[in-house]
Parts: C-alpha cells; structure tokens; sequence
DNA sequence: GATGAGCGC
C-alpha cells in the first residue's frame, strides 16, 4: 500500500530534528528521534493536553444559550430559570502531585447555585424541599402525573393534616372506615375482615423486599390498613408477592393503576385486586 | 408464576 507522503506517522527514517504538528482541534504533537542507553533510536511522541476538546464544547454551549426559547420558556431571556432548571455541581477531578485524586467544584456553578439559592424549591412528586428530580422516590414512584393522595396527606403529617383542612385532627383509627386492627403488617386478622378490605395483591417483588419497602412504596396513595409479604418459613426471603390493604377504595384503585408496571428493584412490579383465598 | 398463619388455653 502507497504511504501518503503527509501522512506524518509514517515519517519514520532520517529525522532527527524534533517535529511538531498542530490538528484542527489545536491539538500539537511533537514527535522526536533520540538515542536510548543501548544506542538504538527510539521514537518519542508527545502531544499538548486535550484541553482544547474543552473549549469546544463550551463554544456550542455558549452557541446554545442564545437559541430561541420555546414551548413554557418561550420569551424568556437566556440562561436557566431557577423555577424549572436544576443547576447541577460541575466537579471536576484532577490528579494532585501526591496522585490522589482531587475534586474542583467549579466557582463558576457555585455562584449560580448561590444565586438561585433564595429561590424556593419543591419537589413535584413529594413536595419536599428538593428538586422533583433529586426526589428520593424519584426511581420507585418517578412519574409524571404523581397523582396527590385524595384522601391522605403524604409522609406521616398528622399536623400537617390539620393545617391543611383546617379542621380538627382525627387519628387513624378513628376515622371513618378505619379497621380496628390498623397496624399495618400486624396480620392479626380474622379472615372475613381482611378479604372486606380494598386489598391489592402486588407480585414479581425481589426476594429481599421488606414490608417496610412495600408500605413505603404504597403509602402516597392513602392510608394502608394491612400489609402482608408473603416470606418463606424457613429462610425468611420474600416469597414474590404481598397483599397491600388500604382504608379506602380509590387510593387503592390509584395505587393499583399507578404502581402496576412500574419499576422497583430491576423488576417489573404487578399489581392486581387480591381475590380472597379459600 | 404466584392468593397471606396457625391449630392452643
């Protein structure tokens, strides 16, 4: 095969001089001939850091920042607007003379993390003071349309149930439609009073789910009266499956249509109305 | 793929 005469790499015999080329991405490779210890030639070849790659990339960033907004941000001037953009840390990693390896949180990003930092942040699907995309439930219960619980406030908030309906607080048990036996996972139950209840039967869960995994997965829709997972009597493992029983009919039916299909664990979560066994 | 536990005073 011919070698193209411009083809530097292959510019081997007769050079002696060192020999420099610089690509379109500014990019310099030196490459020189020296005599090692045994007197054989030997080929060195060096090039700049790559740091240009890096201002590439910052270019179509910048080009990027002055495209026209569309859809909700349509109008807007450029840049992120703190109420829907999640400004992230751009850390960067650096090796230190010591070898160890050094994290630069870049000033740049943290002066506009603090800038938005007195803006107010809630989450969308728990309301927590983070961004819906840092939610800790984002992975289990990350959807869209997050419905809001109708009946029961989120997240153990028996005083924040009171402020919100402004009304008088009124415990578990004793509200309307409320089992006697509302300790969820307690399996106290005589037949006739669990298979009365809006149960759910959610199977394809991961051997080491717990029932604490399965209440906290259940609990946004309303509050659960029962819940049972199916272990094997002697190794203890979760056998597959559990029964979820709710107070109220609609979070179950909510629940039902929300959690079925969805993701937990790697594994594709079912989740069905129980039939009473018999 | 699957339908919940224990049985004694």
């Amino acid at each position: 095969m011919p070698v193209s005469a411009t083809n530097w790499a292959d510019e081997v015999d007769g050079e002696d001089q060192p020999q420099t080329f610089t690509d379109a991405n500014g990019i310099t490779t030196i490459i020189e001939y020296r005599t090692n210890d045994d007197g054989k030639k030997v080929k060195v070849t060096r090039r700049t850091q790559k740091k240009l790659i890096h201002d590439v990339v910052n270019k179509a960033v910048a080009a990027r920042k002055k495209w026209p907004k569309f859809g909700k941000e349509k109008g807007n001037k450029p840049g992120p607007d703190p109420a829907t953009t999640n400004v992230g840390d751009n850390i960067k990693l650096k090796l230190s003379s010591t070898g160890q390896v050094v994290q630069e949180v870049d000033e740049q990003h943290e002066a506009m993390k603090a800038q938005l930092q007195n803006k107010k942040i809630l989450c969308r699907i728990c309301k927590g003071d983070h961004f819906t995309t840092k939610c800790p439930y984002k992975d289990s219960l990350g959807m869209e349309d997050a419905a809001a619980p109708a009946s029961a406030p989120a997240e153990d908030a028996a005083p924040a149930a009171e402020q919100q309906t402004g009304s008088k607080y009124i415990a578990p048990h004793m509200r309307a439609g409320a089992s006697s036996d509302s300790k969820a996972g307690s399996g106290s139950g005589d037949r006739e009073k669990r298979d009365e209840q809006p149960t759910l039967r959610v199977t394809n869960l991961s051997e080491d789910a717990t029932e604490a995994d399965v209440s906290e997965l259940f609990k946004r829709f309303g509050h659960i009266s029962r819940v049972f997972l199916a272990r094997d009597r002697e190794t203890g493992f979760c056998k597959g499956f559990a029964f979820v029983s709710f107070t109220m009919r609609e979070d179950a039916q909510r629940a039902q249509e929300a959690i079925d299909g969805r993701g937990y664990d790697n594994l594709i979560l079912r989740v069905e109305w129980a039939k009473s066994s018999a």
